[in-house]
DNA sequence: TATGAATGAGGTTTCATTCAT
DNA sequence: CATGAATGAAACCTCATTCAT
């Protein structure tokens, strides 16, 4: 009833839950997570946790709404640089600083998309739109780049880097991120190069 | 009475519910697959499962194999064909046939993959193998090109093919498979074309 | 409402459950129990008995903290006795008045120690331990009367106890105890009559 | 129907189930063994059991009767012996041999006896007859050493040997045996040296 | 007789969700 | 808002027993 109850409105909690969420949700997949680990996690009673989330799907769903935000967040800082080439070339360099978390984990929006796909809930769309903007922003790299092509580039870039997560993770092999990340680079470079109307998307 | 009722001694009950878990959890996921599913599908009771698998792990472990046995029979297959880029963009090929069934539930090794990777079984190295077989062969046909860089080559393409896989499985698009295809094709031309010391029929 | 409530906060369930545990499973045995069996006995429902006891074996380790509690509450009484050999005879009076009880059920320490001896668990080292404890107590006593053999007699003693109640138990015949119980009450006083080198009631 | 088929009358399948089971059940406990268990110490097939004992609690009173057949077969050995008291030290000596076998099960009599005296079926009369035969043998060595109080004393020496039993299997220590059974040898001298009509049943 | 296979009842355990305070 | 406790549905798994051959 004070000010002093009203101003701190959430105390932060929800947001804490949905970011322990997204983290142990990524580590341990949806199916291996108990709303106890969370609740754990965000050092939160479980019993409080629904007053948060009315369910497990929304707590869910909050962490995808967090991934969200983090790809915002990333999207934001890569808008920083000059040129789009460079762009590109920074978020490979992201990908590669995060090898090590990926040979043990995974893509975070990967995994959850593929676990995520296999539900009837409104969840898989929600993992699908982080999955999409991040596929618009490389397009519109690709298309400042003067690529006439740029959905496709696109397309064929994430595709890399989820499937170059996915046998990071099972090989467990962090090295196979950062040679992958390198032939992309390689692979950018040469798109540039080249008379920008042609259809040069020839990989190496 | 029959003959036939002879001649497959065991009924072939346990290749019966290997099969069927197969395709399931690539349907539905190795989590949100209850041991009554697979055996409803295999039309087996469920109590009955356990005389041929100790565990559901065990039953797991067991549709992996039948992905293997899978796998070893296509390639087998495009063993057939005489050149190795042929051999490759067959492999495409196949692909983009199943592109209406990787649409609705992922690649089925992959999403295996991301899924058991989680766990601490032995079953994500047994999916582990199963993806290294592929990756083995892929690198032989590379290397009977003349390409010196074969593995990072072989990495490169399974890698498109989980990660266009994952995408579109994420947004129900086939289409995205196909065109994909189309680019890897053209990305395997090109790497003949080039002057590549020859050897280029070698099978093995 | 009423303070009766808030004062024992945690309403006791763990320990009535505890409790519970013990006496169906002194009545039934270990392997005859069901967790239904004791949560009805508690008048709890089964679900909930998890919240208190992760697994089936924890809530046998209760009951058996239980008997150890039973046990220390039945030494603190003995003990308030002045003299060694009155404490022995009083023990073999309660031994008298629990006949019955034996006569249907056997000893509590003694038959589950027999059933848990049989598993790898750490359980049988629970039971162990308080077997152990009234070992010790009677070996103090025999102690105190004097007696340099006195761990000997402890054994003796508790194995003519566990001895008798399998007997007792086996025959379902309570006077088996009540006459193997003055029988040892005389051997008792034959140990005190002889020359002893005093020392007689130092009670540690 | 040839002769050498009715010669082997039953292939001693039956009796080898029955002498496997006795062993089983005295070394995993009656709950914990499966019929499988049996089944496969006997080298039989598990569906073949059903042939010769129509229910799991036949087999288990077949193991109490090779049981019986065993303490029949040590009590005609030791009948043998022209003197009593010689009789039952060497009754005595046949446990310390055992103490061994005792640390690590128990007296395969008296666990039995304590398992099987929690369920209503008849199998816990018949463990009792077995109890009792040993018991009637005792007060007859009593009895023809002279002592009125026989049945008395062979309750007692039974009960010190079960209860001893239960201690060595308990703390899985054979020495307790041992040095219980020097007790008892001692005892049973002081009996005869003694008027014999006397009450002369000091333990010590 | 012999036997691999089949069956289903029953037990343990997990966990999302609800509730009383 | 907060929270420990409660609940029941559903999953996995075991095993005595039966059956077809």
């Amino acid at each position: 009833m004070t000010d002093s109850k009203k101003v701190r409105r959430t105390s932060g909690k929800r947001e804490r839950l949905a970011t322990a969420a997204a983290q142990v949700l990524h580590a341990q997949g949806v199916a291996q997570t108990t709303l106890a680990d969370i609740a754990q996690a965000a050092e939160v009673p479980v019993g409080n946790v629904y007053y948060y989330f009315k369910t497990k799907d929304d707590l869910v769903e909050a962490a995808i709404g967090a991934q969200a935000e983090n790809l915002r967040g990333m999207i934001a800082a890569l808008d920083e640089l000059p040129a789009p080439a460079e762009r590109l070339k920074a978020l490979l360099a992201g990908w590669v600083e995060q090898r090590e978390l990926t040979a043990r984990y995974g893509c975070p929006t990967g995994t959850l998309a593929s676990e995520l796909d296999k539900r009837a809930d409104g969840l898989d769309r929600s993992i699908a739109t982080v999955m999409r903007a991040l596929l618009d922003w490389a397009e519109q790299q690709f298309r400042a780049m003067g690529r006439a092509d740029a959905r496709e580039l696109a397309v064929a870039l994430i595709a890399s880097y989820q499937g170059i997560s996915l046998l990071t993770n099972t090989f467990r092999d962090p090295d196979l991120m950062t040679a992958e990340a390198h032939r992309l680079e390689r692979w950018i470079d040469s798109l540039t190069e080249g008379p920008t109307t042609g259809d040069d998307d020839a990989r190496e």
